[in-house]
DNA sequence: ACTATAGGCAAGTAACCACTTGCCTATCAA
DNA sequence: TTGATAGGCAAGTGGTTACTTGCCTATAGT
């Protein structure tokens, strides 16, 4: 769960999840070509490639390969309800 | 506003939000007994403040000086938005 | 078969971060 | 004024992390 937080703490991580947010099933090419043209984030292959490793251990990708290709997709389950964690108190409700 | 991500990769600095969601207007002491009794987290004073420091700067913590007190507020302003950075998916809206 | 493309593996590096240690300031009570 | 309490400042350290570099595997086109 913490992970998910970690996961979130870098920039060039959140700029995948827009990208990802925008259009799904990307390629690792394609999401690096969109960092460097979009948000001038020019860090190489493998550091983007690292970067979707992690998001993947938190459950905010999904993957899906097919042939030589692998598709990223986002998920958005557990970013529902890491905010909850402090938004909710049960006293003041209603 | 990315420290406001930052600030929450820590797990002590979840406690301590933790901590302040449960009652309010607490001191740098009082939130380091807290964290050692039912967190069994050791850190020293110092560890903490600065955490406190931290999680100042992102707006997640408000505080206010009395005396030689220092109360620590929480401020759920910056978490009620985070989430929905990815959330809203505009054209999936009823 | 050969070449290009899409991606993976692993070691190394430089910066960052959490934490400690030691000392200092300020407030309050006796 | 003296001592205790609440907190701050700053340098140093160990572990983590983002990123690179170099090489390797697999799929697809010709």
């Amino acid at each position: 769960m913490g992970d998910v937080f970690k996961a979130l703490a870098d920039p060039t991580r959140r700029r995948i999840l827009d990208g990802l947010a925008e259009r799904d099933d990307q390629t690792l090419f394609e999401i690096c070509a969109r960092l460097a043209t979009q948000h001038q984030i020019s860090s190489s292959r493998q550091a983007i490639s690292q970067h979707l490793e992690l998001l993947e251990e938190a459950g905010l990708v999904r993957t899906r390969r097919e042939g030589r290709y692998k598709f990223h997709t986002l998920d958005t389950a557990p970013l529902a309800q890491i905010a909850q964690r402090w938004l909710r108190k049960p006293q003041e409700n209603p």
